[in-house]
DNA sequence: CGAACCCTTGACAGAAATCAACTAAGGTGG
DNA sequence: CCACCTTAGTTGATTTCTGTCAAGGGTTCG
């Protein structure tokens, strides 16, 4: 593993207040590897043997059910994922799989085990990035159940464009048709719904998205700090480097 | 606070491993409550000062937004609720209200901050919970997102059956309109959806169910490990009391 | 150049929400 | 005890939303 690339995952909230021993036994049996776009991590259902670390690229969480498929979260770098099923030593909830050409670094979850039970500052951690991604599924969950998908979208937008420092213009972060899935639709509906909000304050130019009445979008979005805002960095861990991502960490 | 009440408390996976002089001193300025049915314990915005624990009773943990409103979990008896907004010390995302009559510990979160930080093993706990709430989230967006509202409702008392050891008939264990709202839809759709399925191996009686057909109610559920299956026991905490209620642990 | 693939658009079907009316059960107060 | 009220639940009619199927345009990449 590359020296840079340790220091930078040494840098994630997860990782920064561990002891400096506890974090090489942690790496220890850990390794990288280069993965092509579209290849599979995990798959659903597996037995969680490895807390994944995305150095370079973005990973995509899906679900799938009776042949159907949607997904969950996008994970960009540096970013981890399936902790929690690592920590319970359980089953995958979600598959993964790479979106770009991506680093991963492979984390034995047995280490992961060992390791927040010597070091305490690692479990607060571990206990605050935990919370955290609890608290993006409720929000995401929320959304799903209150807004329907013209709202998700104008809210999505306006999320973007709050990450983006409040710009008005901007690349959408990834193909539509899985914005599409992460927001609960089908290609069609939110190829039509954007469309539609061309009245009410959004212009689309193909990957580009253009605000051009805030007011207007707004109103249709009805954004909300208990769905739309994430959370500010936590006073335990001093600061989440992911949490203000588009898609909600996992 | 009452001996025997502090004493099923203490068995809960939560607080079961904590040293003895930490499960005292985080009780310490913790007080005990009994609220009447329907009242608001919990509004969602307000900052997270109090864990809480339902000693006796059940409550209902919904959302809302722009005057809609939706069921998100139901606490029963003998649970806790709204730890992540403790730990991370920002407002709590779901309000909560009482279903029936209902006795509330509440722990002040600035004694539960505190004290994992002196006991690993709490700590531990306190991981274990944490990851097991993330998963039952996860598991209802999925099924929100994979699943219409017909699996759903089949799913859900197929899930119920499994949770009274397979019992074929039983009560629906809350009103409907309420069942309507956790699966994220309305009372009128359900009613109807109900009556469709008695020609899938379900029958209505009122607040009871009767599967009259369990394998053409699982043609229609698609049972899923990964959606439907509570999560077994963790091998850190030794057991979850509460991880095979049929609403999902919040 | 052709083969995928993404995106869009249209027509349609199905799912779900809304609005309204009605029933039944439970509780209250006369 | 009964009349009354409230509320949960059901049912029907209707509208709105969303998914499905099909076709065509544009782009990328081998």
């Amino acid at each position: 593993m590359r020296q840079h690339e340790l220091s930078e995952i040494r840098r994630l909230p997860l990782f920064r207040t561990m002891q400096p021993a506890h974090f090489d036994d942690l790496f220890l049996g850990a390794y990288v590897h280069a993965f092509p776009a579209g290849l599979e991590l995990v798959r659903q259902g597996d037995p969680a043997d490895f807390l994944h670390v995305v150095v370079e690229g973005q990973v995509e969480l899906y679900a799938g059910w009776a042949g159907r498929e949607c997904t969950m979260a996008i994970v960009r770098a540096v970013g981890s994922f399936i902790l929690a099923a690592c920590i319970r030593d359980q089953p995958y909830l979600m598959s993964a799989r790479t979106l770009d050409r991506s680093r991963i670094v492979l984390v034995p979850s047995s280490n992961l085990r060992a390791v927040f039970r010597r070091d305490p500052d690692f479990a607060v951690a571990v206990i605050d990035e935990l919370a955290g991604c609890y608290r993006a599924v409720v929000r995401h969950a929320k959304e799903l159940k209150l807004r329907n998908s013209r709202e998700r979208i104008a809210a999505y937008i306006l999320r973007l464009s709050a990450s983006m420092g409040g710009a008005a213009g901007f690349p959408l972060p990834v193909e539509k048709r899985l914005l599409a899935s992460y927001l609960g639709m089908t290609p069609e509906n939110l190829s039509r719904t954007l469309r539609l909000l061309e009245s009410h304050g959004l212009k689309i130019d193909g990957s580009r998205a253009i605000i051009t009445d805030r007011a207007r979008l707004a109103a249709v979005a009805v954004p909300d700090n208990l769905i739309d805002r994430p959370d500010r960095p936590s006073p335990l861990a001093g600061g989440n480097l992911t949490s203000d991502a588009p898609f909600a960490k996992a």
